[in-house]
DNA sequence: CAGGTAAGTTACCTGCCGTTTAGTAACGAA
DNA sequence: TTCGTTACTAAACGGCAGGTAACTTACCTG
């Protein structure tokens, strides 16, 4: 309560100072966590300032909207790990079930255990109540994630070592594990102590992939 | 237009009436309706009494929060099914795989393919900003599927059908298909033409699976 | 050390929706 | 027909959060 009686004098250190080069970064930074902690339509642009060391206000400046911010987000995190995973490929020579294993590793890795994997639980949560950024997000890394997951499947059935199967069913079969374990993590582990060994999971999930789509 | 003339004689014919018995039930009905559609939170109760021709004032005559009408929906729907699923695996005698195979068609057939495939959804969508719905998700629905479809894999592995698999774990790899392709069908199905065979797709993963976890 | 500009803050507006409350009308009983 | 009960309606309350606009202040430039 004495607080107010604080010495004035000279200059009393900027209560804060001008950054443009630093806000956008920091505040996409803030809105991840408060995306992936609350979804979407619950994430507050106040409490996402807080966290960015801002207020309000200055979120605007830098982002049109709620929207625009949440693009960014996807832009800026998951984009550059889909890009990633197609370098992986491009680059990778040998069997197409060593690629599986590496991009089905790398996927958790950089996605699933890491805060990112509250982006796709969060998309298709929301994306029926906001269905320009479902599409968005379909498009963006929906899309090229499927493609990506294709084109290792099409390398293995050319090559023999897989079966004719079905592509686009098979990459979904590929893809379901993973993601509803994402989506554990934001759900339901938060509720019980039940213990859940995800890379055991995973492993166990590549084994019976593997071994089902491959010749007998 | 002409419809405000109407004829005023004698008993107006009731602007409504009185249907205490029947309320509950269509407003439930209703509000599975909405809550699948939108989710827990965007859910507006409102839209509900529209659509179970009443309005917000009756809901709350019957139900005392959003919550309870929410609990109620759960009750209603989705705890019957595993019921249904409990008593068909109590009654089935033969091979343990005829039996997982007969309860994930019936998953399918009473959850996925119809709407009640948007609660399973909306929960681990929302389980986060509404814990205590979580909880009781789990506690009613979660933990009695588990142990329906561990049942399933224990009495497999004792019968010498099925290898001695880690069975939480398995029980995870076998539902993660169906609930992943019931989110898709609640989320980016609706924004985009790319087709998705289910039927194939559940049928392929029974396959791999079964394989998976048989004896070689 | 001015003074201008733009980064940042503050306060407010607006619409929305869960919940409540006061009133209204259906309908069974006397 | 009247009257009382109560199912149902209607209208308002309250808080919240996205978005905006007006003001402040950091800090650069001459």
């Amino acid at each position: 309560m004495t607080h107010a009686v604080a010495v004035k004098r000279h200059p009393p250190r900027p209560r804060w100072k001008r950054r443009k080069g630093a806000r956008p970064a920091e505040i996409v930074a803030a809105a991840l966590q408060v995306f992936v902690e609350r979804g979407f339509a619950a994430a507050k642009l106040e409490e996402v300032a807080r966290r960015a060391g801002v207020t309000k206000g200055t979120v605007y400046l830098y982002f049109k909207s709620k929207d625009a911010l949440f693009k960014a987000v996807v832009r800026e995190t998951i984009v550059p790990c889909i890009a990633e995973g197609e370098a992986l490929a491009k680059a990778h020579t040998g069997p197409a079930r060593e690629l599986f294993v590496k991009l089905v590793h790398g996927w958790w890795k950089m996605i699933g255990e890491t805060q990112l994997s509250g982006i796709p639980k969060l998309m298709m949560a929301e994306a029926v109540n906001f269905p320009a950024l479902a599409r968005f997000y379909y498009d963006e890394v929906v899309i090229r994630g499927h493609k990506l997951m294709a084109g290792v499947l099409e390398r293995g059935i050319a090559s023999g070592e897989f079966r004719a199967v079905d592509v686009p069913l098979s990459v979904r079969l590929a893809m379901a594990p993973l993601l509803h374990a994402a989506q554990w993590r934001h759900s339901f582990a938060l509720c019980t102590r039940e213990p859940f060994d995800v890379p055991r999971y995973i492993d166990t999930h590549i084994d019976l992939f593997l071994n089902g789509i491959s010749h007998a």
